[in-house]
DNA sequence: CCGTAACCGAGACGGTACGTCTGGTCTTTGA
DNA sequence: TCAAAGACCAGACGTACCGTCTCGGTTACGG
């Protein structure tokens, strides 16, 4: 009917559900059982019982395949992250969140396909863009929306830069998470907040 | 005379140093113009003007290349990093040098073959533990020592993990580098300072 | 009504006639501007404003479609073979007709689609004996037939094989055509009279 | 040492002699066992046990592979074709020359590559002519000395042009062998030699 | 100081994957 | 209710690199 894609493209509304599906699923295991750079897209075609040009019709790489992949995969999982808890204690709601961050980057579901996207992205600007897009940035608007009710509640000095706050905890840990430089404890997480807070709230 | 190397492996003393040279170039040259990906051993050895085999007889990969190759760039810059500045004034000197850091990442000569290698290092363990330990610790063990003398001197709380802390400072800082989240200005880096060391210090 | 086709095969009667023009006129025109090899089913299709199962519902193969869109340009000539001149002068009626053979060969219009079809009917066994049967027997008929009129009027040995007597006019003259081994003109055509009738009447 | 190819060639000297004959023996072998259309370049390579690269770095085409695969084939058999028989009796010599070539036509070694060349010689006239130049014009040189001597015993009418007449033999045995019109028997030959030689010599 | 062992540039080799193109089949959709 | 349109699985195309191996040429060690 209402049938306006640009010239070239393939039609959305006949796309095979089942195909991409398991298109999914071989990626997302290909990538945690061979690694990233093992995985191709020859691989995942064969895998998931579908001709390559299906793959290539819909995406532009492996990298956004991939993304794709877990995006669905999170999105279906019992959704932990996509509510902050307010307790009204922060440091408390902070401990519980960055604990359970540390628990999910060592869920070796999510491990090998989320690192490879991080490093993905860190090379190619355009993942990058889509990767900080749509599954950075919403997680870290809940840390900020968080911030924002502690800082209204008197808990926080006024006028901080709420993004930087955030970061405050979160690039510690991204930092030990991806470079690997020492473990990802519990105990670091809530030494980190321990630490990072102490400098945000008011004396 | 005296030549104790394993069996299989090659000469280091009949070594070209004219090939090393030609091949550091042609990794960084390649890395930063064509990309990473797109940099490939045939390349390397064919701008180097030299044999393929002379690659692999020295090194396993193309990352061990580029990451030679950038130790020996970074090795002969005029030492800015492995002075910390020690003014007694804690907050300024983290200033000074996360502002220098700042610079040297969006340095173009650095910036694509430190950005390869950190996201091959994110993917590839055995990469990323080199990159850590002979890239990556030096530099913060600088800062430890910093924090260390601040400690001495009463600057900071008592009982801190000097880790931590050091973490506190560039864990925000490589979050926003690698993950090109929001921009890496000095204003950021001054006000990471201020936030994190205000959690540091003694009331 | 009388719908007396096998199960599984197309209905006859419902065919879109305006299809089928498109699809020869697409057929011979890819052929002759690109080649036999380049034609493709798809090809054909798109340049015909045809869906390609429209193409394998009434045809099984490439070959098979450009053998009808051939039958069908030749049939719409303005048949000059069809009628084998007899003057009752055998050699200069074989003269005529040699020539405006290797004219009609020369003919842009039909050099390639009538290359394709012999290449492929030597190798397919299959499109090979449509091909005679439909497209060079009915030509041979006609010179048996003029020699069986010079037969019965005594202009030949008796007792030939008028089989092997037209080869020896149409072989060779096939032979330069097919392999390029030599140019096709009328001096050639008209010294094949020559030589082989010669050996084919009475002395 | 003197290594004057043209830049981008590869180099001939170091070529593998091995490469090379499994090349051939997997070419004849799909040729006839599945067909020409369906002997493709990967397979050829994956049954010599061969990098596709090895193929496309020393040959233009499938149909180049073939031919030289042809050729050698042809020329370490025990030479059958290369000594043309002069016993002074022209017919008989053409007759036994002529059942022999029949006899190799029918060879199932022979049969499927040669009629694959052809075919493709008629379509792509780079082929064509390689495959004249190589295959057919050496053969019909033999013809055309036979003739010769022929003539100057004066069995032959003076002043023909040998090479028509040879076509005169040829040309017919080829359109019935590629063709594929009639059996092609010794009879036919016969005959043919026969109708033809008829005509060539003097009354 | 000479023989030789090993490095060197070069590039052929067996492979794997790329991204594209087409073959045939099957499904959707608009006229 | 068709037929166009085109998505689908399959697999070959020709190219680019991988990592290994072999070839001469050259260089510098060590007897």
């Amino acid at each position: 009917m209402n049938d306006t894609r640009p010239p070239g493209a393939p039609d959305t509304r006949r796309r095979s559900e089942r195909s991409r599906r398991a298109i999914y699923d071989a990626a997302l295991a290909l990538v945690t059982e061979t690694g990233y750079s093992r995985t191709t897209i020859e691989g995942i075609a064969a895998r998931a019982g579908v001709g390559k040009q299906t793959i290539y019709r819909w995406w532009p790489s492996k990298a956004a395949v991939l993304l794709e992949a877990f995006l669905d995969l999170a999105g279906q999982a019992p959704d932990g992250d996509y509510a902050f808890p307010d307790t009204g204690d922060l440091a408390a709601d902070l401990r519980l969140v960055l604990r359970a961050t540390v628990d999910e980057i060592h869920n070796p579901v999510y491990e090998a396909p989320i690192r490879a996207l991080a490093a993905e992205g860190i090379i190619d600007a355009e993942v990058g863009t889509q990767f900080v897009q749509r599954l950075l940035e919403p997680q870290l608007r809940l840390f900020t929306e968080r911030l924002r009710t502690a800082e209204e509640a008197g808990s926080l000095r006024p006028g901080l830069d709420l993004r930087t706050a955030v970061e405050l905890f979160v690039g510690p840990l991204t930092h030990r998470w991806l470079l690997r430089t020492l473990p990802l404890t519990h105990a670091y997480t809530d030494r980190l907040v321990d630490y990072a807070l102490y400098g945000l709230t008011p004396r």
